[in-house]
DNA sequence: GTCCGAATACTCTGTTTCGAGTAATCGAGA
DNA sequence: TCTCGATTACTCGAAACAGAGTATTCGGAC
């Protein structure tokens, strides 16, 4: 048992439009489009007749009509129960205030960078801070014209949230570009001497059955323990 | 066909892995553990035999040998090809150079906390602080460590990352909090007042009905285009 | 009037993912 | 020597997801 009977964060934002007042799917779908929610919640299709299908099925929301106007598909209109309130505000309750460890994409690269030679690493770090800058702008832009439009900000927190997250990880990408360039991340030598060595052919086993005679004093890290230590 | 071929990012591990030397599954997961990969990439066992499998099938690992030891389960030990080099070059680059959207818990929070009143997400989010100082803890606590064994840092880079992300998220949340609390985010008092008018019983739609009627001139933004406007 | 592209409102099917379950072996302590 | 919990090494079925496909209708241009 997953915690929530639903756990697609797309459940928690029908649960939202549904508090507001009843709705069928497909304008549910339309509701997060025009407000940019898909921005921030991932909505297509499949998963979006699924997850209110599930919804109903236990309970949180329950269908109230189904509708035809002329030989279009039928539309059922869905409403939100007493449980599917509670859940909803409990749900909100715990991702606001609870921490939790959401996977990204560049983590999982920069765990697995020491696999591509330094001097490629600083090259494509420095691309991604390019169109990061054009992202940051693209947000900008888009505060700027909420702002002007006179519109409350709250409607658009998530995006000063994307900003600040964004500004955050243009600043370290920078910083750490600059950091490898100069040999000044702990362990960059040792780094672009065994992709020195793979590039004339000797094997990762190789290099690393005698680190030091092949990567020099620095190397000792390696073995001190036993023997196997974090290479990658 | 979504751009690669297998796209969940424990693949990228399972290559990394194997680009190292020839390991059996139940090897990999070990070795991404004992590494703190797991912090990064997510793993499972389920996920971790379909991923290989799927590697296999496009060619990019293949089986070398079986080998059994006494009545345990055999163990199929895998070695990566050339087309697994390049496609493990190729999306370890684009992992680092391009950045994609990827859809944290809190924006999708932040995103939909309308749904709950202004003194309340002061409150969670001020808990989220207390959880996120302790985090950052943890997170220093282990950098320290990796220092003083005299690891070189590149093994910790995405630790690293983690902490600026974490730390930049604190300060967010932090002033979030605290604009909420004086006010000065704007339309904290539309906000405020339509979850009195809905503890006293009154429907989303009533008030949306005649928005500069209950909740005064600030409202007047709901209702200029054309009628419907962006309420969450 | 009609043609075409956009919008409406889903449906369907093949993958992926999840995580509990299984079954054997090893090692430390009683 | 026996036992019991940890480790090794997977398997399996149910649930979730993705996104292409379908069928109808509407509105504007020509």
């Amino acid at each position: 048992m997953t915690r929530r009977r639903v756990s697609n964060p797309l459940a928690l934002a029908v649960l939202s439009c549904l508090s507001e007042r009843p709705m069928h799917p497909y304008e549910i779908s339309t509701t997060l489009r025009t407000r940019g929610k898909e921005q921030s919640i991932k909505l297509n299709y499949g998963s979006l007749y699924s997850v209110v299908e599930s919804l109903q099925k236990h309970g949180l929301i329950t269908s109230r009509e189904t509708t035809r106007e002329g030989r279009r598909p039928e539309r059922t209109i869905y409403e939100i129960t007493p449980e599917g309130v509670s859940e909803f505000e409990d749900w909100l309750a715990e991702l606001l205030s609870r921490p939790v460890r959401d996977f990204t994409s560049l983590e999982a690269g920069l765990s697995l960078m020491g696999g591509l030679p330094p001097a490629e690493v600083t090259r494509l770090l420095e691309e991604r801070t390019v169109a990061l800058r054009i992202d940051i702008g693209a947000v900008e832009s888009t505060q700027r014209v909420v702002a002007d439009l006179g519109l409350p900000e709250i409607f658009a927190v998530e995006d000063q949230f994307r900003l600040a997250m964004l500004t955050a990880e243009l600043r370290f990408v920078k910083d750490l570009a600059e950091r490898i360039r100069a040999e000044k991340l702990g362990g960059t030598r040792l780094w672009r001497r065994i992709h020195e060595l793979r590039g004339n052919g000797m094997s990762f086993e190789q290099i690393m059955a005698d680190p030091v005679r092949h990567l020099g004093e620095e190397a000792r890290a390696f073995l001190d323990p036993q023997k196997e230590d974090a290479p990658n």
